[in-house]
DNA sequence: GCGACGATCTCA
DNA sequence: GAGATCGTCGCC
């Protein structure tokens, strides 16, 4: 995958990003996932859902480097989640990966998530995608582009996925801007979570 | 320095 | 439908 097919709004990023591959390398071995749900945030001032909506910040800032990096954040205390930063430029907008289907390394990852039963529920969800790749903090700020990087993304041997299999929505568990439909989905796939309305908040 | 809250998940 | 669980940021 080419950086310039991520240096664009996140929003483009999101759909060019479902059915890409995503491979995490360590010594264990390689899982890899086929990408199948995804959410758009904006940059600084953009989206107040963002995380770099109020600017850049001790936390953020990984938001702010170059489109193609990995951004690893911590929630709820216990949970990793992963996005890809997109642009154009450094804008800190980025894609977050919600939802995923193992296609390589389903035993790895089944050790990584042991109370899991059917392989689609390994990585669908945002915390259990970074779960199931064995994403944490360390792997934030990783380049996704670099060759011989731990962490990959990849279109190779992965079909674009036809317009009308992709469903559009508003973001899942996001208490501000509820108004924008900046979730895609792969149709009728297992892997993608389901919708829960975030708890209504006032816009800022 | 403090406290509210969050891009979640699991189980009842 | 609620609890687990804690880092981060904004504000006092």
């Amino acid at each position: 995958m080419r950086r310039s097919e991520l240096d664009q709004p996140a929003q483009v990023v999101a759909q060019t990003l479902l059915g890409a591959l995503l491979t995490h390398s360590v010594a264990d071995g390689v899982v890899s996932v086929r990408i199948t749900e995804v959410e758009a945030y904006g940059g600084v001032g953009a989206d107040p859902a963002s995380h770099a909506h109020r600017g850049r910040t001790p936390g953020n800032e990984v938001m702010f480097a170059m489109p193609g990096t990995l951004y690893v954040y911590f929630v709820y205390g216990m949970h990793w989640c992963a996005n890809v930063v997109c642009g154009p430029g450094s804008d800190a907008s980025a894609v977050l990966l919600r939802g995923a289907a193992v296609v390589e390394g389903v035993g790895l990852s089944r050790r990584r998530r042991p109370t899991v039963r059917r392989d689609s529920d390994l990585a669908k969800g945002p915390a259990n995608l970074a779960a199931a790749l064995g994403l944490s903090g360390s792997a934030n700020g990783l380049d996704l582009l670099r060759r011989g990087s731990p962490v990959r993304l990849s279109k190779a041997g992965s079909r674009p996925v036809e317009t009308k299999r992709v469903g559009v929505g508003p973001r899942v568990g996001v208490g501000r801007a509820t108004d924008r439909p900046w979730r895609w989905w792969i149709i009728d796939d297992p892997t993608v979570s389901r919708y829960r309305a975030g708890r209504g908040r006032t816009p800022r």
